[in-house]
DNA sequence: ATCCAGGAGCAAT
DNA sequence: ATTGCTCATGGA
């Protein structure tokens, strides 16, 4: 365990004795978009979990999560965070790795969140051959747009696949995410198919394409093995092997998921001189290498690459 | 101006 | 099963 105590105080919840654990390294290590960095140290964020606002505070070996009951961290929160699992004996696995030692080093307090399947389906999709800010722009613009008003400022929930899909593709293309409005678009509708489909059997047997479309159901998914999840999940439109793989580690606890991107492609050539190789070749060669630790292992070298700006010539 | 960003779809091979 | 081109958008 990775916490010693749960305090409820009057305007949030305080674990005490926290390990492998720090607020910049699990918020800006490419996996989740809707936290704001409150300070200079990236000790002290803001963001929006399961529709609603969150703070989430280091106070040095204590984690204080404002607006956060009990009950909250019951039912959600400690399956967010990933608090079910203990991260010392997993990064002195992968420690064994002298190149990840390093980078271990680098992102020590890095946990993988484990977020909405449907927002960090659509996250994604919208990542593709897009950079940083204008994804976290668009996902404030979706959320604003089709999202339930959650505060008083101005915060709203991410949409939930009804709400979405009531977009046409047109006003998402006026929220400014180009080409990715029709993969939005679509995606939506085959989530909501599949929802619609999960139930239709329930009354009837459904023909061999309903099935293929109800397989589409992200609960469903879920209880797949890694490759089988990796394959299905590219039937949706928008989603390739990188976004499925993102999809699975971020949402779906499949922790041996490598996703591949042009950061990635650096740090393996950088670490494990794999260069000229083609980005499936990266993948494999990542999941042969740590097996169902490689989402961790993607993660610490991720955010490595990123820090230290690594450069391949 | 050209290149790049947590890539995917599509056609050609 | 693999490779090359195209696809919006904004920042560097």
């Amino acid at each position: 365990m990775d916490y010693k105590a749960l305090i409820e105080e009057k305007d949030g919840l305080r674990l005490t004795g926290v390990k492998n654990f720090h607020p910049r390294h699990v918020f800006e290590c490419g996996q989740a978009f809707r936290w704001d960095r409150l300070d200079d140290d990236g000790e002290h964020y803001r963001g929006i979990v399961a529709g609603k606002v969150l703070e989430v505070k280091r106070e040095g070996e204590d984690l204080f999560l404002r607006h956060a009951t009990r009950e909250d961290f019951d039912q959600g929160l400690r399956r967010y965070f990933d608090f079910g699992r203990a991260y010392t004996p997993l990064k002195k696995r992968l420690a064994q790795d002298p190149c990840l030692k390093e980078a271990v080093k680098e992102g020590w307090g890095i946990r993988i969140l484990q977020q909405d399947p449907f927002e960090t389906l659509i996250s994604f999709i919208l990542s593709s051959n897009n950079g940083i800010p204008k994804i976290r722009q668009g996902i404030r613009a979706i959320s604003a747009r089709y999202g339930r008003l959650i505060s008083g400022e101005g915060d709203y929930a991410f949409p939930t696949p009804e709400e979405l899909s009531r977009a046409t593709m047109e006003e998402l293309y006026g929220l400014g995410v180009g080409y990715r409005a029709k993969y939005i678009h679509g995606a939506t509708a085959q989530v909501c198919e599949a929802q619609r489909l999960k139930k239709e059997s329930q009354k009837r047997s459904l023909t061999a394409e309903e099935e293929e479309a109800a397989a589409l159901d992200l609960e469903e998914l879920e209880k797949l093995s890694t490759e089988e999840c990796y394959e299905r999940l590219q039937k949706f439109v928008g989603v390739g092997p990188k976004v499925a793989d993102c999809v699975m580690l971020f949402s779906l606890g499949k922790t041996g998921a490598f996703p591949v991107d042009v950061w990635m492609k650096k740090a393996m050539d950088y670490f494990y001189q794999v260069e000229g190789k083609s980005l499936p070749r990266i993948r494999e060669a990542g999941q042969e290498r740590f097996g169902t630790l490689a989402g961790f292992a993607q993660q610490y070298l991720f955010f490595y690459a990123r820090e230290k700006k690594i450069r391949i010539e």
